[in-house]
DNA sequence: CTAGGAGTTCGAGCGCGCTCGAACGCAAGC
DNA sequence: GCTTGCGTTCGAGCGCGCTCGAACTCCTAG
């Protein structure tokens, strides 16, 4: 089973696959950009499919700022928006709340940190990356002992290795 | 950015990168067939790379059955060391602990159960399957962002969204 | 005036998958 | 005999990323 031949079972599988939430989040992560009137907690977790709860959890843990209305209620503007949804699109890709708060702390600091930024993200992009293999060996892996399974589906000859 | 797009990009990815352990340490786990000898627990531990409280751990929550040698040692035969990578490798796919569990439990009531584990290794495998595909999205957006940066080092246009 | 609902702060708790430490047992080597 | 070293059991602790509950405030509708 050569590499490329992996290759070809993961690509014929992400083709199969019409991502039932995932996508749909993503696209509407992307769409947000148009947002413009502040947000209250609860609309915010909405669009951001999170609870108001962990919207304040990133909050205290310095993620975000938020301004607050009159009565001390949040109110979400389009900057926060949009650093949330950039959060939360790198949290769904795996990257580590203490890496977005180290990232997130030189995007506070200005412009003079976009190399390190950037050079936060390229460190991420590699991990997505490794992931992708891994994850693609796993499925292969998998897939091996479902033939293996539904090839003959006598008796197991050795008790799950 | 179209999704064929996408998938040749995560492609180039899985090309690029040469996963310098996990490939490695997939093709150790393969090669494990070998095994014969009844092995001590560091044994075991240094060949699945992971350490001894892990393995311990994995047999108090019913993963895996291990015999004991005249001075009450534990002595992993090759049935328990075909488990044990056979786990492994499932977890490094990111199948949770209470389904190993789940599926090591009717792994134990015999052959019947077969087709039961097979129905759980067609949803894990749906799962990596929708892994493979967020992190491909994931990685598109990371590399949106990188070239963003990467596009024109000037000052940042809006602060991070 | 009162009840309801949405928001607030604060601190504690949870589920996962380990990870560790204390206290002990056993066998080999000096 | 005694230390060294590898193993044992047991229960507690940890880091992560939330998640929840209590007690409170504020605004609105009836």
């Amino acid at each position: 089973m050569a590499t490329d031949d992996l290759m070809s079972k993961a690509l014929a599988a992400l083709d199969e696959v019409d991502g039932p939430m995932s996508v749909e989040v993503i696209h509407r992560l992307v769409d947000v950009s148009a947002a413009t009137a502040p947000m209250t907690i609860t609309e915010v977790a909405d669009l951001l499919d999170m609870s108001p709860h962990t919207l304040r959890y990133y909050e205290r843990i310095g993620l975000v700022e938020v301004a607050r209305d009159a009565s001390g209620h949040r109110s979400y503007d389009a900057k926060a928006v949009r650093r949330l949804v950039f959060l939360t699109r790198m949290r769904l890709s795996g990257m580590a709340m203490r890496d977005l708060q180290h990232y997130m702390r030189l995007a506070d600091k200005g412009d003079d940190t976009v190399p390190e930024r950037l050079d936060l993200l390229l460190e991420h992009r590699d991990t997505i990356r490794r992931q992708l293999k891994e994850l693609t060996l796993s499925l292969a892996a998998t897939e091996y002992k479902i033939a293996t399974y539904g090839g003959h589906t006598g008796p197991s000859s050795d008790e799950e290795a």
